[in-house]
DNA sequence: AGCACGCCGACT
DNA sequence: GTCGGCGTGCTC
């Protein structure tokens, strides 16, 4: 017999999966079989147009402002309670407006794939095995004709506590057999939600290492402040154990019976990052990333949800994890850009991170070996707690960094003489050289010697990148890819050649100056495969001699223990970037990679090859270190109006018209620009830098003020005045707050 | 984002 | 004669 219903509320407001800054109302109809209180976070099923969608509650209503005849009633619900809880449904709402993003798009972000789709918030069923009563006696004996069924019963003999489906499958037991068993009455099938918690294996925890008297202030500053909101930035060079820090306040918070988020970078994710907290912590860890498929993401999903799940790992959407007792978060490798979405939603997940534990009264730990210009800021002003570690755990060392200057020099395969030198003498210890050259494929560019073409993308303003072992050009910048060619077609000569090089030819020209030398390359071509990167790790781990070459993957989070000389071939290739961010990602990326040198007992050694030796940049990088270039760099900004100073908005506008997207921006402009508060500048519209992208033409204007409040205010016009001009013009735009890319 | 309506080219 | 191309308009 259908209750009534309780809520009062006569419309609901609903968030729809659709790039409207809007919520759709709807009526709760009154005579209903509804059997549940309406609540905010629950999912509903609405018309929408001529078909239905699923939508969120956002709020309940007393009031609507539309004409009500035209207000559709609500089809059905599907949640008993709310998918979206309270505090996310804030963070969610903070974000849509703090991004100028569609409401409906932030909350089906904050839901797993699943969950968007209409699935039901349960754990995936599997069936379990029990003996009955009769099973349990029955002697085996009987079942000697019957030897799939025999092991089968045996195994569920032994098992008092049930055979999940998994585990017979494991045992290597027929499911057919089990059936048999069950007409006979000698087995139970009983149907139990999956979750990871009860298949557990309780283990030995490992033995904390001790702290050194650095890692000790650090620890012990976070525990006194582990019950309020604190945001703390772990600053310590590469192998200071910043680990061992955050893993110390992380026991201390599961004890209290909290739940940890632990956010790390796309890549950086590795499995000895996971191993590291698995040996450490006795309790349920869940992951979540971007190898994971939809019912395993669910899973994890409510396992954190539930509160059962104490540990939450995962990449950057983890920052809308469900964890109603979340205590903790730690954004590890706090400067890395892949905690930025680059489309669609643009939120970044730190700052995210931060405004959520903000309004849940909890603390942050930032860790970084080269914090974010935008954090070292604040842990300079004070508004962060700065906990530095400068020294490295254990006996390891600082690497030497050393400029090699190729001015005038002759080089073998893009290496100086001194590199190649300093390589063979590494090998021959039985250590490891890191090559890093942050450009994978074979060459960049492809010319005919006779008339000078270049191979060129159809639908980008950019070149082909040759990818030899695949036979193929690439555009790194819309995905398409041609077979390589070996005829000019303009001038039908053989005499094509390659400018410049990639990880691939480094890779191959090695083979042939190092011959017995394992040569193991590392990037996205080389690790698409799901396992290749673990293979890779396993053969790098191997050998005790061989040269790693690779893209900035080898910057992210890997231990190569054997690794003691680092090559950078290519030192000057973020010197000149048109991005004033261009200084601070090649430092950060220098001294990741450097980092990789010597972490163990042996000392390292780095090499940075350039054309440039007296630049200030590399002189201050080289000889003062990261801090000390981030400090001036900073001072830089400051003096230059820049982030994190000032504050930035741009809007992105493309078009397949030619000059479309930049008359918009400039109509824009004339229109808006009288209206804005004073403090508030605009650059542009200028082009993108990459005019055409996937056959896009995009133009971009820059918004700064050194105060948020406008700022935002002068956005709002503008995602006003684009919504309603777009309209009738298949123009598409983007607003990107705080962006890290400006061309 | 979908999805329908709507007016112009090559097919059973 | 129609199937379908994607331009554009709308969604509580």
């Amino acid at each position: 017999m259908p209750e009534a219903l309780l809520t009062s509320h006569p419309f609901i407001k609903v968030a729809l999966p659709v790039p409207m800054r809007t919520l759709f109302d709807y009526k709760v109809p009154k005579a209903t079989a509804l059997r549940h209180e309406l609540q905010p976070g629950m999912r509903v099923k609405v018309p929408f147009g001529n078909s239905s969608r699923l939508g969120v509650i956002v709020a309940l209503s007393h009031t609507s402002d539309w004409e009500h005849d035209l207000v559709k009633p609500l089809t059905s619900l599907y949640d008993e309670a709310p998918v979206i809880s309270a505090e996310l449904m804030a963070l969610c709402e903070w974000a849509a407006r703090y991004y100028h993003h569609p409401i409906g798009d932030v909350i089906f972000h904050a839901l797993p794939v699943l969950l968007r789709k209409g699935e039901k918030a349960e754990f995936r069923t599997e069936n379990w095995w029990f003996t009955t009563a009769q099973g349990q006696a029955f002697s085996l004996d009987q079942l000697s004709r019957a030897p799939r069924q025999q092991d089968f019963l045996k195994a569920a003999q032994q098992h008092p506590n049930g055979l999940s489906q998994q585990a017979a499958a494991v045992l290597d037991l027929a499911p057919a057999a089990g059936k048999s068993l069950e007409d006979k009455g000698l087995l139970r099938r009983e149907p139990r939600s999956f979750n990871k918690g009860g298949e557990r294996h309780a283990h030995q925890t490992q033995v904390p290492p001790t702290l050194n008297p650095e890692q000790s202030r650090a620890t012990d500053h976070l525990l006194d402040h582990r019950h309020h909101f604190h945001v703390a930035l772990l600053d310590g060079v590469t192998g200071s154990g910043k680990t061992e820090v955050f893993l110390r306040l992380i026991e201390n918070l599961i004890k209290e019976d909290k739940q940890v988020l632990v956010m790390v970078p796309e890549i950086g994710l590795t499995p000895q990052t996971l191993k590291r907290f698995e040996v450490r912590f006795n309790t349920d860890i869940v992951l979540m990333h971007s190898n994971m498929n939809d019912r395993e993401r669910l899973d994890a999903w409510l396992l954190a949800a539930s509160g059962h799940a104490k540990i939450i790992i995962g990449t950057r959407s983890a920052a809308f994890m469900p964890a109603p007792n979340l205590g903790l978060i730690v954004i590890d490798e706090e400067h890395d850009t892949s905690y930025k979405q680059h489309e669609g939603f643009r939120y970044h997940a730190r700052d995210l991170a931060i405004k959520r534990a903000q309004a849940l009264d909890i603390p942050v730990l930032l860790a970084s070996a080269t914090p974010s210009y935008e954090s070292l800021a604040n842990a300079i002003q004070k508004r962060f707690a700065w906990l530095k570690l400068r020294n490295r755990a254990g006996n390891a060392h600082i690497p030497q960094m050393e400029r090699v200057d190729l001015r005038g020099k002759t080089l073998i395969h893009g290496f100086s003489e001194h590199a190649l030198a300093s390589m063979k003498l590494c090998l021959e210890r039985k250590e490891q050289v890191l090559v890093f050259l942050n450009r994978r494929g074979y060459a960049p560019t492809l010319m005919c010697h006779q008339c000078g073409w270049i191979a060129a993308c159809d639908h980008c303003d950019v070149n082909l990148t040759v990818h030899k072992r695949a036979n193929k050009l690439h555009c790194h910048h819309c995905d398409t890819q041609k077979a390589l060619i070996h005829t000019c077609p303009e001038c039908q000569s053989e005499e094509l050649f390659t400018v410049g090089e990639g990880t691939e030819q480094i890779e191959t020209q090695l083979g042939t100056l190092f011959k017995d030398t394992p040569i193991l390359r590392v990037d996205r071509d080389s690790t698409q495969r799901k396992s290749a990167m673990a293979k890779l790790t396993q053969k790098i781990h191997e050998h005790d001699q061989a040269i790693l070459v690779g893209t900035q993957m080898l910057a992210k989070g890997h231990h190569f223990p054997n690794v003691t000389l680092v090559i950078i071939m290519d030192a000057d290739a973020g010197l000149f970037s048109s991005d004033f961010r261009g200084m601070e990602r090649t430092a950060q990326l220098v001294t990741q990679v450097a980092g990789r040198a010597g972490r163990a007992q042996k000392a390292g050694h780095v090499l940075l090859q350039t054309y440039h030796p007296d630049h200030a940049a590399i002189e201050c990088l080289c000889t003062l270190g990261y801090e000390h270039f981030a400090i001036d760099g900073l001072s830089e900004r400051k003096s230059l109006s820049l982030p994190p100073f000032f504050h930035q908005v741009i809007i992105r506008a493309e078009s397949s018209n030619e000059q479309e997207a930049m008359q918009l921006l400039t109509a824009m402009r004339n229109d808006l620009e009288p209206l804005f508060a004073k403090g508030v500048y605009l650059v542009g519209p200028y082009a993108a830098i990459i005019v055409r992208k996937a056959g896009q033409h995009r133009a971009l204007i820059s918004i700064k003020a050194a105060h948020r409040a406008p700022l935002h205010e002068a956005t709002q016009r503008m995602t006003d005045w684009l919504e309603q001009s777009t309209k009738h013009h298949k123009i598409r735009f983007a607003i990107d707050v705080d962006p890290l890319e400006t061309y």
